[in-house]
DNA sequence: GAAATAAAGTTCCTTTTTAGAACTCACTGT
DNA sequence: ACAGTGAGTTCTAAAAAGGAACTTTATTTC
């Protein structure tokens, strides 16, 4: 299979990888999060080709993750923001820093960590069932089969 | 930047994305809590060159996330299982699954569903804060710079 | 007991992607 | 007029992925 036809995958987790997968595409919305907006901000805290870093923009934009703004006419400039599909990923990289942090060792102390805005407490991310509040993880939960085609 | 330098970052979604960032490599782990553990299952189901899937099993394995398990002496034969860092990367998924179903949209019905496995009830995944219970979203969390370098 | 099948890879060659650097284009400020 | 800025594009070389065939150690079928 070619890597992009993934996004005709059934699959939710193909779908999404067909979005974000491929290299480089999370590390530029972890940016967005961190209130990156412009090219060249971007290309440089990534270290990312110029050439990749335009692609890799081109693709979000069309995914409706990010949007592009004028924000000077003549000379035409554009930055990028999240939309609400953006903006609604971030659970996605919070889970994501959990899993690092607890198994992937790291050469240093987090340049960041998350706090809440309201309290200013260090918060701690955990996923529930929205319905029962109970932990959701693979002893609780379990994938049922619709028909059984490989997915 | 090269792409294998990542893990070395201090960044956690740099660290977690230099296991987990390149292409297929979600898809095997998708697959193995599928229940799926063999070589040629993984060719089979996911459609990726068999020389790639060598590749990820093998720095799947390096990084802690699978075990390779003898299953056959004579011939030796290998299956790979999730370890507990493995298994921990469950609600990673998840998360992703919850976004793709709101936001990628697809050619028909998803091919599974994720039910309780206590009570067989559809769920729905959510992300809290595991100290006060309050949801955690990008309006809700404040990343706090340690130092000023960038991430 | 020879031939086909199986499972987990490896090898080889081609195509696609990425890295790296330089260049363009439309201005702005000095 | 000349250097600088910002968002890209273009070019070439290197790295990674795709595709198919081959290897190795057995087991099953004729």
């Amino acid at each position: 299979m070619r890597w992009n036809e993934l996004s005709k995958e059934a699959c939710p987790v193909a779908r999404g990888l067909s979005v974000v997968g491929d290299r480089w595409t999370m590390l530029i919305l972890r940016d967005c999060f961190l209130g990156i907006r412009r090219f060249e901000q971007f290309q440089e805290r990534l270290g990312i080709t110029r050439h990749v870093l335009a692609d890799r923009l081109r693709k979000l934009e069309a995914a409706g993750v990010l949007q592009r703004e004028r924000y000077s006419e003549r000379p035409a400039r554009y930055e990028y923001r999240l939309t609400e599909t953006g903006k609604d990923f971030y659970p996605v990289l919070l889970s994501l820093i959990g899993w690092a942090n607890r198994h992937v060792p790291s050469g240093g102390p987090p340049p960041f960590e998350l706090v809440s805005r309201d309290t200013g407490e260090r918060i701690e991310p955990k996923l529930i069932d929205g319905n029962t509040g109970d932990p959701v993880n693979h002893r609780t939960v379990r994938a049922l089969w619709r028909d059984e085609k490989t997915a």
